[in-house]
DNA sequence: TTCTAAAATTGAGTCAATTCTGTTTTTATG
DNA sequence: CATAAAAACAGAATTGACTCAATTTTAGAA
């Protein structure tokens, strides 16, 4: 009952999902053929297709994988901000920032960051834009809770400021992946000057 | 001397693009098959190549017009802005926004986004990026104006809140375009509210 | 005018993602 | 245990973007 069929077919996921991750960090996203994973991954192309709708979704199953982690961490600092709003919000960009790299390179993210525009209807588009709301929401959630530690304004608009806060942080990120001899600390230093304009604005 | 040469190559150049333009918005972007383009340009899929290097290169010649009308018409706002920083933000905002889906579709922009970021270096993905520039320089001149008129607080980080503007009303387009029943008045509100924050924080 | 090198054009060929169709494996049922 | 329906699989066929070697056209010199 609990299925020779169902213990196949997650491990024929996971096999996939292991192969196309190397050979994606190998290859790159386009040189990484689907004829190559399926080999690696020891099943057909067909049965490829049976599991994702496109080569994007498979690459969208490894950025889920790498976002839930980052949401994970940021949690900790929703929980203890730093008693500073300034640093409240470096440090949660912070941990956005410094793993965002860990399982995905910049050409990685080039590829999911394109398919999530594109195809925004396919799955894996659908999964990015609800990745991306999480994100903005863990960053409301941060705002409302200096509000309760009385370092933002009761009156702030905490729903927009989010907005404003994860649009620019995002669009950012998005030229950092761009260009790849962009590095991590200008990315941090330039979002922090933005933030200050906002920082000075809703400060208690 | 001004060339028969010349002469062809231009009224090539302008086949291509309106023949491309026409197939873009009937069949959508991937729907308009280069062959297809080319019959209807009379000219053969090679030549369409010497012109471009690839097809997302003929969408971001079309891009290109665009976003220049665009540019040329939000000069006017910065010469004469409204004499009220919110004011002057949301009529600048409106006319990118008005004027985004004239000659573009919803798909057409999500496809040129999409090969801004897949491809950066390519002449589109180049010319993209610059032209995101402009718009963010554009923006900045606006606060500079304003700046000069005693309406925007002279302490202000002009050029980060530029970016900070531009880039949370990108993001929000982006994802404007990204859903086909999402409206223009909805977004045009929606920034309004995100930039209600900083219109308090850096009036004079 | 005639000739030649350079520039441009052509379209058949290549390559890789995706689809399709027949086969095999699993599950549920008598 | 059969066995038939359902699910999953395999890999050949299709499709469409892009390349390239051969051919044609142009500009300008003789």
């Amino acid at each position: 009952m609990s299925g020779l069929r169902a213990r196949q077919k997650a491990d024929r996921h996971r096999r996939i999902i292991e192969a196309a991750a190397e050979l994606f960090r190998e290859a790159g996203y386009e040189g990484a053929k689907i004829e190559a994973i399926a080999a690696q991954a020891e099943v057909s192309v067909g049965t490829i297709y049976n599991y994702y709708q496109n080569k994007g979704d498979i690459l969208g199953a490894i950025v889920s994988l790498e976002v839930n982690e980052v949401l994970n961490a940021g949690q900790g600092v929703v929980a203890r901000p730093p008693a500073n709003v300034g640093d409240a919000l470096d440090t949660l960009i912070g941990i956005y920032i410094e793993h965002s790299l860990h399982y995905l390179s910049k050409e990685m993210w080039r590829q999911a960051m394109a398919i999530s525009t594109q195809l925004p209807d396919s799955p894996f588009g659908q999964a990015y834009t609800g990745l991306d709301r999480a994100l903005t929401e863990q960053i409301r959630a941060l705002i409302a809770r200096l509000q309760t530690l009385g370092l933002v304004r009761q009156d702030i608009d905490g729903a927009a400021l989010g907005e404003l806060i994860f649009n620019n942080m995002n669009m950012m990120f998005i030229e950092f992946v761009k260009r790849d001899a962009a590095k991590i600390p200008e990315l941090r230093a330039a979002i922090r000057r933005q933030n200050r304009i906002l920082v000075a604005a809703i400060g208690a």
